[in-house]
DNA sequence: TTATAATAGATTGTATAAAATAGGCAATGA
DNA sequence: TCATTGCCTATTTTATACAATCTATTATAA
């Protein structure tokens, strides 16, 4: 297997990017340039260049000569963002069924029994949001949609973080485990109507989870 | 009214993305740094800059240590793009038509005049697209969704490219002024059902026409 | 006391210089 | 002749240095 070779700046997103979804990084905070690269020994050009894509996945502000920020996040944001990937992702999946191989189902079988099984585990949150974005991942792939595939993973990026955040303070989605094996078992029928209706429910329940939490976060 | 203040870096975004929408800089071709910063006469930092947020746009795209390149245009492509439009849009222009203001539906109809009598002009192809683009914008701003009306304008300026280089090869979207027409009857009368599927089907229409174009050009 | 202006310090934005990497070409050996 | 190795050049990536801008604090005047 070859290796990737990655660039500083390519390291620098991929810590600044799980430290804002881990919440070491809080939300509004501003990201001193010069901090960042001491802390990380590298200059300050990288460091730059990887708030700027960032900045294009929606996890980061940048205001000119003001610096950048943590976006904040609120209910509303999560109505939005959630409703956004129920829309997508149930069309991707859609048009994924037609053509999907039993490969693919298998493999998202596989994964499932993973993320049961990383609840109670260690590091919960990473493991589970990287798990369950496979999962996910692995339904689309019948679907060859490479820009629309490309969109739905910024998105998740973005929920991604309501998501850990929500792992930490309830120990996880509360139905997700049987929502995702039923919805597999839909895609496995080939029943595209069922598994299209029942991930957008799986999805549109996340976001009450979470708004919930969030709403009683925002009233102390 | 406040001016706004532009660094180099969005100078220099908005400079390259007009070139490679207008065509001037055709796709696959290396977009060498040095070469530009010399001609824009700033450093190559800005221009890098620039260039890695352009690749968010998706109108470029990096490879370690090869440089940057114009994404190229396909048929494919344009399916994609216009059926997440059609989706996406339809839904904004829904939750739009619930609260929208007789101020916006006003200012729509004054872009549509405008917008039929761009089309003989100068330079046709900047023109229409802004105002094609202000028109659509201004039917979605009762939607209050900012996450979602900044998704479209991505996805708008990715399919900008296909609809200007269809402008200046055929002078127009055929349909695009009576279904522009009928849209906004539809919208003034709120007529959500009505007004959604017409949009659909204009985004769609466009689609067809351009994707006829792209084949025929790529047949040669 | 309040408001406005001036100044200092910090931080970002930009330019220039140095280091790292990829791709091509010539030299060497089978 | 063909393949392999090492070197050279073009280009990108990163570092350092400097200039422009903002924020907060202090001083001044109404």
């Amino acid at each position: 297997m070859a290796i990737e070779y990655k660039t500083r700046t390519q390291l620098v997103v991929e810590i600044l990017r799980e430290k804002i979804l881990s919440g070491e990084i809080v939300a509004g905070q501003p990201l001193r340039q010069a901090a960042l690269a001491n802390e990380l020994n590298v200059s300050r050009i990288p460091v730059r260049e990887a708030l700027l894509q960032l900045e294009a996945e929606g996890l980061v502000i940048f205001e000119p000569h003001k610096g950048a920020s943590a976006t904040e996040l609120s209910a509303a944001q999560v109505d939005e963002l959630f409703e956004l990937r129920a829309m997508i992702e149930g069309d991707l999946l859609a048009a994924s069924l037609v053509h999907i191989t039993d490969d693919a189902l298998v493999q998202a079988t596989d994964i499932l029994v993973n993320l049961d099984s990383a609840l109670g585990k260690e590091n919960a949150a990473n493991t589970w949001s990287e798990l369950n974005s496979d999962f996910h991942n692995c339904l689309y792939s019948g679907a060859n949609r490479p820009q629309t595939a490309d969109l739905v993973n910024i998105l998740n990026k973005n929920a991604d973080r309501y998501i850990r955040m929500h792992l930490l303070w309830a120990g996880g989605i509360s139905k997700a485990g049987p929502e995702h094996a039923e919805l597999l078992a839909f895609c496995q029928a080939r029943d595209i109507d069922n598994a299209v209706a029942k991930l957008k429910q799986h999805i549109l329940n996340s976001r009450d989870e979470i708004k919930a939490f969030l709403l009683q976060r925002e009233a102390n």
